[in-house]
DNA sequence: CCTACCGATCGGTAGG
DNA sequence: CCTACCGATCGGTAGG
């Protein structure tokens, strides 16, 4: 028997679709029982808050004794720490996906996304890492900041302004053509507002869709372009 | 000596400006010990939140030792609440206030307000409860809704309901002439998003007033009149 | 990753 | 409203 490829009695976990390059050395990623602890924490964090979640939830949650969660992470406070970083990974990712899809698309049709197009791409994007499958990871960077250190803010701070610098052009961009009205700093966060705030009130369930949101906050947002 | 009205060694607790009726006889009211503690605990609920606070910070934040809120109040949680109720009952009174002056107004010029002047109204106010001066209230009954017991969230929403029906026939006024475009429900629910947010990053000291966010926010959300 | 455990803190209470 | 206190829970750790 070859030892260097041990016998897997359990599956061996599915590589994931696409390979986010892992940023620190020091970080352990032995199997899926990192990432595991991951989805649980954000979804607790999300239903509870941080504060009101205790390490032994978690654990339990992630099928662990109460001690064991801090073998994967060094704190409470990095575990959450890691949850907002893991989100704002993923939105990045998608979102810089979902751009480069729809400039696809339109260069099949040899022309360029309009500024309407890209805002209405980054809204649709940001309502699926919002509330979408998965979506726990992001409410929580929304909802818990205050419960991070002043090091682990500026590092989710990084990542948060790389995000949102995606859209200053746009924005720009639609304030040229007057079809954005108002100063686009203050018009920016007021947006942002509207979009974060569904996080509390929309259920996937609902009548309205995601499409049907989108629609709606473009026709709220713009004006007819002149 | 008149016995029936004891010498006053410290100065007598300044009668409301605007006194609201106390709805439930079974609340205590003796002096303004009950107001210091909704005071403090509104303020650190909404820095630290519900969970992060203990009862002894707040009974030290109003000069009591560690058993003594409860003689105010039967838990933490019902502290919560009150916190809530007493900020929501505000926000309803300066709300009409706010709405009756504006009304009062116009009616010299011999006309009735807008409907995008009743929404400048309700958006400038909105902004006053939720960012000016003795506004923890409000950010937290925004920010800690999960931390309610089933009844008193019903409770709270009550209250809530009743400060959002006054914007209804405003938004669908101004959706009947075009001013307004899109689902109205949903449009409402982004609009007390962008809105509601502001609770989140704008500062007292900011370059940008409330007045200046009023502009802008009326700027993104109305269309011109047709 | 588990077992067994520690010190600290917490919400709340009895009695005055 | 204070004093003195209780039982429960919590984040975290040593040792394996």
């Amino acid at each position: 028997m070859d030892l260097t490829e041990p016998p897997t009695l359990e599956p061996v976990p599915p590589r994931r679709a696409r390979g986010r390059p892992r940023k620190s050395a020091q970080e352990r990623d032995d199997g899926n029982r990192r990432q595991e602890l991951l989805r649980v924490a954000a979804r607790l964090f999300r239903s509870q808050g941080f504060a009101a979640t205790s390490t032994r939830d978690i654990a339990a949650g992630a099928g662990m004794r109460s001690g064991s969660p801090f073998y994967h992470f060094e704190s409470k406070e990095a575990l959450l720490a890691a949850v907002m970083l893991e989100g704002m990974e993923r939105a990045l990712q998608r979102q810089s996906d979902a751009m480069a899809r729809a400039a696809e698309e339109v260069q099949r049709q040899s022309r360029v996304l309009s500024a309407r197009e890209c805002l209405r791409v980054l809204v649709r994007n940001h309502f699926d890492v919002l509330v979408g499958p998965e979506s726990d990871f992001i409410p929580v960077m929304l909802y818990e900041w205050r419960s991070l250190s002043p090091t682990q803010r500026s590092q989710v701070k990084a990542l948060k302004d790389r995000y949102e610098t995606v859209w200053v052009p746009v924005l720009e961009a639609l304030h040229a053509s007057g079809e954005l009205r108002g100063d686009v700093r203050l018009a920016r966060l007021l947006i942002f507002g509207a979009l974060n705030w569904t996080a509390q009130w929309y259920q996937p369930g609902e009548r309205a869709t995601l499409d049907a949101l989108t629609d709606t906050a473009l026709q709220l947002f713009l004006k007819e372009s002149a």
